[in-house]
DNA sequence: TTAATTCCCATAAATTCCCATTTTTTTCTT
DNA sequence: AAGAAAAAAATGGGAATTTATGGGAATTAA
């Protein structure tokens, strides 16, 4: 399974389009099952968790992921209803336009904040937009609790833990 | 078979008629094996269930999933009795007009507190219409809920519990 | 025959499509 | 290695289409 990387930042119209990087479409065309030469790749928007303020876009693979898990989940369990909620109804389905470009809805480009400018980040089998400013004081964050690590702490070393048993 | 995705908040006037959200009508025609462009793809509202606040709409094909899986109930039993009741009784046959629009009838308005508005959540493979009030406050239960989990919480986590034994 | 429902038509706003430029990146040539 | 040519990416604008919505006439139901 591709995975998305790299970053970008791209203008805004005032019809809400914005190209996608280069880089990304790669993936989200071959993440399509159902696109070829000359479609428009489809992908989702999920914007429903209150506590984000930037738009995470699945592939159709990684979207039928999350479908396909969801409805093991018991009918009727609160989480199946509340992950129904915020994957099936907070969501837009989408595609790449032939130009390279998504048009943001304006009620999404109002939630997170997005005017003239977009910034897209990857992160593994979904990438992220966001308003431009608000990721930089997030980043500002991350560097500022890097800084207060010892020089020669290797982020890395959480990779290891991932070995260990849940429990330990 | 296609799902639902996606949610839209539209008028509704003094007969009753609403704006079913355009990429929800695309599933209703897909979904119906009757349809054929130029037609008006059928649906299936089901409103019996007490406890439930908003309406629930079937695609053909999915109400012919629930058809068959009563009628494999045994005869006579309490449960397919009780489903009969909710499915083919207290169900609401009905078809999207050529102008994308829906009549809800006055009793199921009044049902479910719909004056001006209705909001339309998608549902895997059925919609719900609510009194936009009304999913609001649901809504606002489910984001207090959010907020009052750890910043790094993420409710995909529960995804990875259905790879659990149901015993654990 | 009154009221409710369906059908038909109209319009404004939003969205999509199509085409044209500009920028940037890559490739080719000297 | 520099510059020119070609290709790819980003962006802009207008026309055409689709949506959402409103109103009246025709039809059906009570």
């Amino acid at each position: 399974m591709r995975r998305f990387r790299g970053e970008g930042l791209n203008k805004v119209d005032s019809k809400g389009r914005v190209s996608i990087p280069a880089l990304f479409r790669r993936v989200i065309e071959v993440c399509d099952p159902a696109w070829t030469d000359g479609l428009q790749p489809e992908l989702v928007i999920v914007y429903g968790d209150s506590r984000k303020n930037f738009l995470e876009c699945y592939t159709i693979d990684a979207i039928d992921e999350v479908d396909h898990k969801i409805s093991d989940l018991p009918r009727g369990s609160i989480q199946r209803k509340m992950l129904e909620r915020l994957f099936h109804g907070q969501s837009f389905p989408t595609s790449v336009d032939d130009t390279g470009r998504l048009v943001i809805p304006h009620k999404l480009r109002e939630k997170i904040g997005i005017k003239a400018e977009a910034y897209f980040i990857a992160s593994g089998d979904t990438f992220q937009i966001w308003n431009p400013e608000t990721f930089q004081e997030d980043q500002d964050k991350a560097n500022a609790w890097l800084q207060s690590l010892p020089e020669d702490f290797d982020p890395l070393i959480y990779l290891d833990a991932s070995d260990r048993q849940p429990d330990e």
